[in-house]
DNA sequence: CATCTATCTGACGCGTCAGTCAATACATCT
DNA sequence: AGATGTATTGACTGACGCGTCAGATAGATG
């Protein structure tokens, strides 16, 4: 079922990079092997050197194939809702490490691990960032101008440290997935949005 | 120079694990090689694998080496220190990823992608945790006790709080290590404590 | 039908690396 | 001196995995 079949070469070539993002998260970057991705796509060795050259290919676009996959989630998301801060309240459930985005957070964690050594990743990784900043600080500057959230925070600022929190908590969510845990980093988080923007 | 040999054993087997760390930090976990390692060390392969049955037995060894040794770091400078509004300042200034200290948080990332997949890193990295937050929640304890801080935080909330932030920031310090993050890093968990503790 | 092109396959070559082991050196005891 | 135990070495082996390539399949074109 899944898609409809844009063209079969289109089609091939996605099934291939979400085969990598699930070894990705199985395995590990480091320890995918380009046999993992074939089977995963049911596939052969060879058609995944056919779409991309070398190893390295497949994975970072598979990183960067995982990361518009959840930024168009979010977009769609926050576009069916109007208050901002049901906006922000959404993006927090939205994100907490659990079932399918716990596999999305360990991608990042990849990512993250990966762009430690290589620049070119450490620039996506910077772009990928500054958007989900910017998009958390859009919302604050909406609410701002709506009356709604208080006019002390700098919206940058507190973007900034909104998404900081949730990445530093996020990932121990991510190793431990208590449901305690995951209530504190939900709690966290909306304690901010309510001490800081609904003064 | 260095140390004066306890043992010559103690001696090859810390050599060892302070070459596996440097290993860890340049090449990554994955990719560490022991015969980059044994170079390292300025010994051989064969001396590594005397030493430590499996190579997953020195970088397990070794990123257990570095916790130890950052957590003694902590301790020794807060010790110096008495004011507890200092040595949560000293704290945040200690820990800026930052040459050594970048180093240090290099680990970390490494030690957590592979504890994604470990059983007994999570272990391990819940109880370093747990010690982490708990060193932060005893200074904002003492501080409320001694009437420094303010009494309407609880101190286990804002400790985690404080840790989560440092570590969402501090990742994206060490992917961008430029003047501006780190400041900002700084600012931000100054303003925390200032905010919320000195009210 | 013959030919051309795009897609796909899996066996193989070649490099890499963890862990083994026989040989060696050195110290300590008898 | 001989014997015993500890530390060290690096060549070697066996496994593994990426990327290549010769060949298969099938649809399109003349």
């Amino acid at each position: 079922m899944q898609y409809m079949a844009a063209t079969p070469e289109e089609d091939r070539r996605r099934a291939i990079l979400d085969a990598a993002v699930t070894v990705v998260v199985e395995r590990g970057y480091a320890a995918a092997r380009v046999s993992d991705i074939a089977k995963r796509a049911g596939t052969s060795t060879g058609t995944v050197h056919y779409y991309f050259p070398t190893k390295v290919d497949v994975l970072d676009a598979a990183l960067q194939h995982a990361s518009e996959r959840s930024h168009a989630r979010h977009r769609a998301e926050l576009a069916a809702l109007n208050e901002p801060s049901e906006q922000l309240l959404r993006l927090i459930d939205l994100q907490i490490p659990d079932a399918d985005v716990a596999d999305e957070w360990s991608i990042w964690l990849e990512f993250w691990n990966e762009a430690r050594r290589r620049d070119e990743l450490r620039d996506r990784n910077h772009e990928i960032y500054t958007r989900w900043v910017g998009m958390i600080e859009t919302i604050v500057r909406k609410g701002q101008r709506q009356g709604q959230f208080s006019l002390d925070v700098d919206p940058a600022d507190f973007a900034l440290r909104f998404a900081g929190l949730f990445d530093g908590l996020g990932l121990q969510v991510l190793l431990q997935p208590s449901l305690e845990n995951r209530w504190r980093l939900r709690a966290a988080l909306r304690g901010v949005v309510e001490r800081e923007l609904l003064s």
